[in-house]
RNA sequence: GCCGCGUUCGUCUAAGGGCUAGGACACCACCCUUUCACGGUGGUGAUACGGGUUCGAAUCCCGUACGCGGUACCA
């Protein structure tokens, strides 16, 4: 019997998403879609204290930009509902309880002092960090250290207390990592973790398993940072008598920011965005720049991040979501971390802006454009200018910059460029061919530049030394296409008109 | 400190015992272009270090160094 692939992502809503967070969606979904299997948005919000209202909703909103949209979730239905954690609480307590029967697991009623003072009384220069382990609890208040009938009477009186994880003495966890493959703990220095909290709230290491085995997840990708916490999983999975179901594992390599691990709370920092969409953190009111709103295109950001720690082993760097979906392989993800390059970010969505025909960027574009306070969606030269334009334009932004001279006259001229050589002959010239084109019916970019040409030579005038100057009065600066090009997209009045503006400049 | 995972040009990476270690980004030069780009050609630039195994090691083994992660009633 072949199981049906289900994996699951599990966001915290605790502030935005970045991109370690976004690539791991992507490998699971790219992994789920390639089997044909299911894609499970779970949603981890049992931390109360860190839970950021509007968050939920936002990691839906980025899923669905990317076109990542999850086949099960808290809002689009499934069958292994529900699928936010808080709403699972019941279920949690019940597990626990059981390891408590079981042995696996026992009750510690140590307060958040208590485990101060533990903590400050066991650190030596060898122990920087002591833990509530298998020597610790020995002095500690909990079901294994107190008598029976102390223990029912805290319980009675309803006394706060955690459900924690009795690890076994000397004994060798092994588990296979799909991408690392074989990898080993010893259970002497894994600390008891707490399963349940004070509250009655699981923490993520009872919840991670209790939810994947009630929703049938066969592979679990997650981030490399839960490595030192898999041999909890991989014994709860066992204590628990789910062995036999126990997903495959796959930790992915972390993605690094400058200095270290990509971290949510220095997303404004980088200079470059690190989450998929703006997120302003409502306790906060920080503000972090998403790379929608930088100009990205949804098929470039999730391109390069998919080449953020996977290639096919060719030199193909450009990837349609249907072509990873086809080629993505679990065994080619990298080992190492990726330092992300922002640079390298922005050749992608270069060259997606040069592959996308003009109908797929022209609303992209058109939003650009509004979000400047200009409405060009019923202009007709929009596809031309996009088509002019768009080989010049790094992120969808550049449309801005790149192209807003076709519709203001320039308010300023570069004048350093074209002031040393101007001199009274080039403004008779520029007057003549005023005249010239004014009389004439054709407006196309050959015609314009045949006038042009034969206007020169006839005044004696290299063209060369003539097509700056005339950029300069269309565009108002140095850049932008074929200037023949632009004169025609502007129409004949519009052209003219610079050109008499710009005289007056010039002088 | 302890535990774990890593380490190929500045960055992302290819090469799974066998040619001068290949490609991409960035950078530089030239060509194209009488603007800015695109495009084209070329260039600078890497197997962390030390031992083994082998006819032969970036590749396998051991050690060291360095980096990262974890060491919470956070995920």
């Amino acid at each position: 019997m072949n199981p049906t692939v289900r994996v699951r992502f599990a966001p915290s809503p605790t502030g935005g998403l970045h991109l370690g967070g976004m690539r791991t969606v992507l490998y699971n979904y790219l992994f789920a879609r390639q089997q044909g299997g299911h894609f499970i948005l779970r949603i981890e919000d049992t931390d109360q204290s860190r839970y950021v209202t509007g968050a939920e909703e936002y990691i839906f909103e980025c899923l669905k930009w990317c076109g990542l949209e999850p086949d099960e979730s808290a809002l689009h239905g499934g069958n292994y509902g529900p699928y936010r954690q808080s709403e699972r609480k019941e279920q949690y307590r019940q597990y626990a309880e059981k390891l408590v029967e079981q042995g696996f697991a026992y009750y510690a009623f140590d307060t958040p002092e208590e485990l101060d003072q533990m903590r400050e009384r066991l650190k030596t220069e060898s122990n920087h960090a002591p833990q509530y382990d298998h020597a610790a609890r020995k002095q500690m208040r909990n079901s294994l250290t107190l008598p029976e009938s102390e223990i029912k009477k805290l319980l009675n009186d309803g006394t706060p207390h955690v459900i924690r994880i009795r690890m076994p003495e000397n004994e060798t966890v092994k588990f296979m990592d799909m991408i690392r493959g074989e990898i080993q703990f010893e259970t002497n220095v894994v600390d008891d973790k707490v399963l349940l909290k004070a509250d009655g709230m699981p923490t993520y290491h009872l919840a991670v398993v209790v939810d994947d085995y009630l929703m049938k997840i066969t592979h679990a990708f997650r981030g490399e940072e839960w490595l030192p916490s898999a041999p909890v999983h991989i014994l709860l999975w066992k204590y628990l008598g789910w062995e036999e179901s126990m997903p495959q594992w796959a930790h992915l390599p972390l993605i690094m920011g400058p200095n270290g691990k990509l971290s949510k709370r220095d997303g404004s920092k980088y200079g470059f965005p690190v989450f998929a969409m703006n997120w302003t953190d409502p306790r906060t009111n920080e503000f972090t720049e998403g790379f929608r709103e930088r100009g990205f295109l949804p098929e470039a950001f999730v391109n390069m991040l998919a080449m953020l720690g996977w290639n096919d082993g060719t030199e193909q760097e450009l990837f349609t979501i249907d072509e990873l979906i086809q080629k993505f392989s679990i065994e080619r993800i990298h080992k190492g971390g990726a330092k992300f390059d922002f640079e390298k970010a922005k050749w992608f969505n270069h060259e997606w802006i040069k592959k996308l025909d003009v109908a797929h960027l022209k609303s992209a574009v058109e939003k650009v454009y509004r979000e400047q306070g200009l409405e060009v969606e019923n202009d007709p030269r929009l596809d031309r200018i996009i088509e002019l334009i768009k080989d010049r334009c790094t992120l969808l932004t550049d449309f801005w910059q790149q192209g807003s001279f076709f519709f203001y006259t320039p308010a300023e001229h570069d004048a350093d460029a074209v002031k040393p050589k101007w001199n009274e002959a080039k403004k008779d010239f520029f007057i003549s061919l005023s005249e010239e084109l004014n009389a004439t019916p054709d407006w196309q970019s050959a015609f314009i530049e045949s006038a042009f040409k034969q206007m020169a030579t006839s005044k004696n005038i290299k063209p060369g030394e003539l097509q700056l100057p005339f950029r300069i009065m269309l565009v108002g600066g140095k850049f932008g296409p074929p200037v023949f090009d632009i004169a025609e997209v502007l129409g004949k009045a519009e052209t003219l008109k610079r050109i008499k503006i710009a005289l007056e400049v010039f002088g």
